[in-house]
DNA sequence: CGGGAGATTGACTGATCTCAACCCGGGTGG
DNA sequence: CCACCCGGGTTGAGATCAGTCAATCTCCCG
């Protein structure tokens, strides 16, 4: 973990435009303490652990990050990724617990920090803010519950075409159709909640289905149509 | 649903006590109309549905209610229940969507109507509201992404055990050692998030295990220790 | 007494997990 | 340069958990 010194000027603008914190004003963001940069994490770096104490909030100003638990035998689960823009570690920040995932870093990542006293403050002198950031845990609430749903209900297959496609939503597609995110097939089982053989199978299937193209780990989507009805998704 | 005008001397005390609200000053508890009392539902009346339109907080004052997604071939799975003092709707009243969950009544139930607008002007005017609502939805954050982990990787089994002693934690023992919660056996399969015969043979296990005892609907718990053993939590 | 909802049981099926073997490519140390 | 090792990926065989289907039972109610 090292700091940096350059893409100083644009902490700010970032955090204003890009992130929840775009209602504050500016001497709310003035406090913010961002003068050493952002904290540079390459692959596979922990920014932090299930169990450990956080007591701020870690923005992601580039990167992607993986969220997960660690179950009762030590199968990971994955609960969600951070991109650009996104905020780790405000649940356990809010309520002062532990936390309850493990934050891991899938590619190379940049990662402001900010103390949670700070951010409590502004939420008690900030309505707009408040309200900003009560909608982002509504929005993760909601997407938990989905998945909570999902994963009782729908088959590893279904699951995973779902998972293809959220991927998809999330982090785009480059432009040969590639998923711009890159991910080994035990992190996909992780996702999905199944074993990394089923994984592997499925998607096997799926090439064979003409759905998808594989590359090692590069994913091309070929029918996007069609794993949405196998997903059988609302959308 | 039918209003009442009973127990309306006790409504401010239970919200300034029991809720979320605790916080909220005087003239902020002026401004909530509560003078026709709480809304009277009876079991199996639904309160709000999925998809459907909400616009306030609906705060339980008695009884207890199931809230419930229906997924893509209509099976039930439920959330989490709701209990004297939780509030409803408050995701989707913030975040503007459409209810994600229909709420339905288990046991008879009052229920005290906060319109939205009321409530968001709270969240910008009472910062100490603010805090308590964020640490109400991170709870619950907490909660969904716990249960996501332990559907995803554990046995029906082990997640049956689980609910047991949550619903033990949640809403306690009578004297007889019974739980003070009745579900079917078909909403407990909606909770586990499996068919309704496995949960009746599982059940049936436990029975003769001497884990639990078997009235009907009523559930008697005889072997806590190995029920929390059999589910493999953290706790 | 007939009807219906929920509970139970048995038989069967099949999706998914587990275990084990094997492959492949890259990196390392001798 | 080569042997090896290791992490990931793949494949196959077999075991099994859990879902489905269907029949039956038990209440409770009108």
């Amino acid at each position: 973990m090292i700091k940096q010194n350059n893409d100083l000027i644009d902490l700010k603008d970032f955090l204003v435009t890009k992130t929840v914190f775009k209602h504050l004003i500016p001497s709310e963001l003035e406090t913010i303490p961002i003068e050493d940069g952002p904290l540079i994490y390459k692959r596979n770096e922990i920014i932090y652990e299930e169990g450990g104490r956080i007591n701020g909030f870690y923005c992601l100003v580039r990167g992607i990050i993986k969220i997960y638990k660690t179950g009762f035998d030590g199968k990971d689960q994955i609960i969600r990724f951070a991109k650009p823009g996104d905020i780790m570690g405000f649940r356990s920040t809010i309520t002062g617990e532990l936390a309850c995932t493990t934050t891991k870093v899938i590619e190379d990542a940049a990662i402001c920090y900010i103390p949670g006293e700070l951010v409590k403050s502004f939420v008690k002198s900030n309505g707009d803010f408040a309200m900003d950031l009560l909608g982002l845990a509504c929005q993760e609430l909601g997407e938990s519950n989905d998945y909570l749903t999902d994963i009782a209900q729908k088959s590893v297959r279904e699951r995973l075409a779902e998972v293809i496609i959220h991927l998809k939503w999330t982090f785009n597609l480059d432009n040969d159709n590639f998923l711009q995110i890159s991910l080994t097939r035990e992190e996909l089982a992780n996702i999905v909640g199944t074993a990394t053989e089923s994984v592997i199978r499925l998607l096997s299937e799926f090439r064979q289905d003409k759905l998808i193209e594989l590359h090692g780990r590069r994913i091309k989507i070929l029918d996007e149509a069609k794993l949405i009805k196998i997903s059988n998704m609302h959308y």
